[in-house]
DNA sequence: ATGTCAAGAAAATCTTGA
């Protein structure tokens, strides 16, 4: 089973770019973030002539989320982290799919660093643990994927000492990831590839992508049970470069049945 | 501080978030 994530950055429009990567690459599942649609503008049609099944939980402008599965069913779980009833924005899906809890998420980019959008980006992440270590007590098969808003250490960003201050680099954010991975995930990418630069955005600015100034913010978490099962994973790097794209690059792992 | 995008409000540019 393939597994993709992709932040789109507008599932309306970039909805050719989107297509485009569906039908070249197939992936069983995709999780999308950045829909910046409400609900009711989700492109359903368009994307279900591309093959794919969905849930989604949009929002107007801003933030949305959705799961796309080709072949087997989706079952929803859940469209909203727990912790805060205020939270009223929509970065956050579970869904089963053959048998895998798939999360999707879109975890606050928190800058400018410091203020209330940081805060409320630890808060999210301090959020998510608490659901994350639920997830492992049910001893079932989960991803946990996204856009995480977080280059976990210095290999992931192409000028660290730049982003220090950043709140996708703040120390606080890092702990809060390895935090998050020390309940007992495992970063798939980095499993696989422990040394290699790996970037997954690209910024708009600047040409940061033709001078390949990237940033790891793109993951895959695992629970122990599909560990043995990753059999590859990689950077759809390429449809960064399409017209029109998206600043992050599709990621996927490959799971074996 | 800068740079590039898209969506939304509003009425052709400006604001916002990333």
């Amino acid at each position: 089973m393939k597994i993709a994530t992709y932040n789109v950055n507008g599932v309306n429009g970039r909805l050719p770019v989107l297509l485009k990567w569906l039908e070249e690459e197939k992936p069983d599942v995709a999780c999308l973030q950045e829909l910046k649609a409400p609900n009711e503008k989700f492109p359903l049609e368009a994307i279900e002539k591309a093959g794919y099944k969905a849930v989604w939980h949009g929002q107007k402008s801003w933030n949305g989320v959705a799961i796309l599965s080709r072949e087997h069913e989706i079952e929803e779980i859940g469209r909203v982290l727990p912790g805060d009833p205020d939270d009223v924005q929509s970065r956050y899906l579970e869904a089963m799919i053959n048998g895998v809890l798939v999360v999707c998420l879109y975890l606050p980019n928190g800058n400018p660093y410091p203020g209330p959008k940081f805060d409320y980006k630890l808060s999210w992440f301090a959020r998510l643990e608490k659901r994350a270590k639920q997830l492992l007590d049910f001893k079932t098969p989960v991803v946990i994927c996204g856009d995480f808003n977080v280059m976990p250490t210095e290999i992931d960003v192409y000028k660290p000492e730049r982003w220090v201050n950043d709140a996708l680099f703040r120390v606080e954010s890092r702990e809060a990831w390895f935090n998050l991975v020390g309940q007992g995930w495992t970063d798939a990418v980095r499993k696989l590839y422990p040394d290699k630069v790996i970037y997954t955005f690209f910024d708009y600015f600047r040409n940061a992508y033709q001078r390949n100034a990237g940033l790891r913010i793109d993951h895959f978490l695992l629970s122990d049970e599909l560990v043995p099962k990753l059999k590859a994973a990689g950077v759809d790097h390429h449809v960064r470069g399409w017209e029109k794209s998206s600043d992050h690059c599709p990621v996927w792992i490959e799971l074996r049945k």
